[in-house]
DNA sequence: AGCGCGCGATACCCGACGGGTATCGACCGG
DNA sequence: CCGGTCGATACCCGTCGGGTATCGCGCGCT
């Protein structure tokens, strides 16, 4: 199976319309048909259901769009770290470090100092990345590692290290009646109508339903709230981001939020192990 | 980048000799070299150096070396698992579980049963596979899930879940005089002259220097002790495979073993959800 | 030193295949 | 009943992958 038969069967896949999917590709309608045809045949296996009228997917059209998917990425993956590789004249490559937008606000410049300080350092270069985008940015090898935020990151498939577990706090307008509070539940946050929790993306891109805004990163959100759009329950290390027109109430029964190191597991290079160990002396 | 380039590089680069590089791919050699040069140009890249007398990889080759083989697997992976998705003609696609020859003897019968006995049971079909080659099977689609053993295999890209923890016991020789012993130390059966511990083969198949005989799964091994040429240190499960000639004794110094079931992270089926779960009650 | 040989690179040819245009056939909506 | 949409088919062309023949280079043997 080459790529290029995986590319334009996941096109299709996700469009469910051969001629919007070629246009995609940047190709005609007529070679594509026969391309997803061919590779039909030559997995035994009916892919796509046509029915003239609309185009849907077989379960083992499913399988090979998620199966696909993934064997893109580690191309595009090979690919890019090649690349990288190779732009360096002399010694170690430099590591991509990926995280989320005004996450780990107290974390990162530490980390980074430390790891400047070290012996055997290398250039590191933040990858600032939309929420839920990171497993992506370390799968296609865009980023060599990244921090996330257990339990809202997934981890699957990911090397780790625990660094640090923090309790969260409802980040408020300071005028708001509930900023007075010495500490909230989860309830009293989510039930408060002039104030609707703000929506995330999924990892697909698209926004869940619902009454609150739609934010892309706490940048965003914290402008919102600012403005008494929204409210949201963070870990306690975004105070030092806040601004005096906000105000943070320790929420003791939200989950705690921890802090990990991940990078993909299959690259174990040097300047990354000496990255990770500098992570868990914090 | 196709994957017939990367098929062709990762020949190469594991051959490290383009004329057998191209006898493996069942091409000409000078086809094979101007793919490898033509791969260099549109990555932009030196991956080989080639001394006329001798080809070596470069710091570039070396990385597209590992990310290949990595994005390679996927990608057989996405053919065999779409082919067996079709292969079925109505409701689930079955599952292959991959475990050592000889290992989880006690585990492996209950955890069948109790997940042939659920509800929405499909078939398990099992795979036994050389020791070190689970994590191989499961990331090139022959297998759904795998039972591995800590701290001997990795689990590096895989989720899991623990399933049973057991101390080890030496395996010896029923005749021989550490066998009368109440419990015995690491050091002890490390020391036995006569009795060398096996050698088992590496990640990459080939096997360490050393005394012991080499040995490719347990029932080899449980044989060769028989037959007073080795001794092994193994978890106490197991012990029903012992036949009288045997014996066991605890060695409460080595490490404890974990039984773990594992499974690729972005293969979330219905069918394998239901396996883990009942794997996990047990 | 000279010769042979192993090995990768180059030159050249052919057939297969990927991609394009034109067109068909089926199906739905007005 | 007709027009429009959409995938399939037919057919052509150019590129490119693969084969054979041969070269150039450097090591090692005598």
């Amino acid at each position: 199976m080459e790529t290029r038969e995986l590319r334009y069967f996941v096109a299709v896949a996700e469009e469910l319309h051969f001629g919007r999917a070629a246009r995609r590709l940047g190709i005609a309608q007529p070679p594509l048909s026969r391309a997803i045809r061919q590779l039909e045949r030559r997995l035994g296996a009916t892919l796509l259901e046509r029915d003239s009228r609309s185009v849907t997917l077989t379960p083992a059209g499913m399988v090979l769009l998620r199966e696909g998917r993934a064997a893109l990425d580690a191309v595009a993956a090979a690919d890019r770290r090649t690349r990288r590789a190779a732009s360096v004249v002399g010694g170690e490559p430099g590591l991509v470090l990926a995280t989320k937008a005004g996450a780990s606000a107290e974390l990162l410049p530490k980390l980074l100092d430390a790891y400047a300080a070290e012996p055997d350092a290398v250039a590191v270069e933040v990858l600032l990345c939309g929420i839920g985008q990171q497993e992506r940015v370390l799968r296609d090898g865009r980023a060599d590692v990244a921090l996330l935020h257990l339990p809202f990151d997934s981890t699957a498939g990911l090397d780790t290290e625990e660094l640090v577990t923090e309790q969260q706090v409802a980040v408020l307008p300071a005028t708001h009646p509930l900023a007075a509070r010495a500490h909230l539940r989860t309830a009293d946050v989510e039930s408060v109508p002039d104030l609707p929790l703000p929506r995330w993306p999924l990892a697909d891109g698209t926004y869940p339903d619902g009454p609150g805004p739609e934010v892309r990163d706490h940048v965003q959100l914290l402008q919102l709230i600012a403005l008494g759009r929204a409210a949201a329950v963070l870990p306690e290390s975004c105070r030092p981001l806040l601004g005096r027109d906000l105000a943070a109430v320790p929420v003791p029964d939200a989950p705690a939020v921890t802090t990990v190191i991940a990078w993909p597991p299959h690259s174990r290079s040097r300047a990354l192990a000496g990255l990770v160990r500098t992570a868990t002396r914090l």
